[in-house]
DNA sequence: TAAATTTGGTTTATATCATAAACTTATTTA
DNA sequence: TAAATAAGTTTATGATATAAACCAAATTTA
């Protein structure tokens, strides 16, 4: 085929965002991703939810002080498939040059 | 925001693959963006009209012998959507590196 | 020539998805 | 103590992608 399948999990503009900031970054926590992105609350966390489901990322649940906080990381598994996307799409946007 | 928004319209697979597919030949029938993109036709029918909607392509019914040709082209409007498209994508994956 | 098949699609139905809105629980702050 | 903030989760809704069913004309086959 000339256009190869998109990971449907990569392809939706807030899992992108998301994937594509904790390839950057390490880790991050909820709040941070939320300003990054600019998403709602609710969004973000069915999204980080549907990443962690499929071993995209892993997500751990601590506190800061009292209050409490929700880390991310990506998963070797997400980076790889972060990276074929990446390289399904080029296959698509070439054509502009 | 360090995401820019990405146009929906562009943001589908199939969408993109026919806008893609556009860009690089002038023109092109149903049938042959249908082969190339592997869509079924009843899919390819709707996206085509929503790009049609948008202004992003024209399409042509005309016939070729005897049988209905359908014939699709991108309006400059569309090519500078796909180049935009494009732009803010790379802000999504550009952290691969 | 009548029946079956192919061509070139459109329309309709369905299932999933992205998103926002509403809600929860705990913690600060006034 | 009341109000506001923090940090999310759950639920509801509307849009979307896709496939399935359908249609009409042309072509092929028996």
């Amino acid at each position: 085929m000339m256009f190869p399948a998109l990971d449907p999990l990569l392809h939706s503009e807030l899992r992108l965002a998301v994937i594509s900031l904790l390839m950057s970054v390490d880790e991050a926590d909820f709040t941070y991703i939320k300003e990054q992105t600019g998403a709602t609350s609710g969004n973000l966390s069915v999204q980080i939810d549907k990443l962690t489901a499929a071993g995209y990322i892993t997500v751990e649940k601590g506190f800061k002080g009292k209050m409490p906080r929700t880390t991310c990381r990506i998963t070797p598994s997400g980076m790889e498939a972060f990276k074929n996307y990446v390289k399904a799409l080029r296959k698509y946007i070439s054509a502009g040059k």
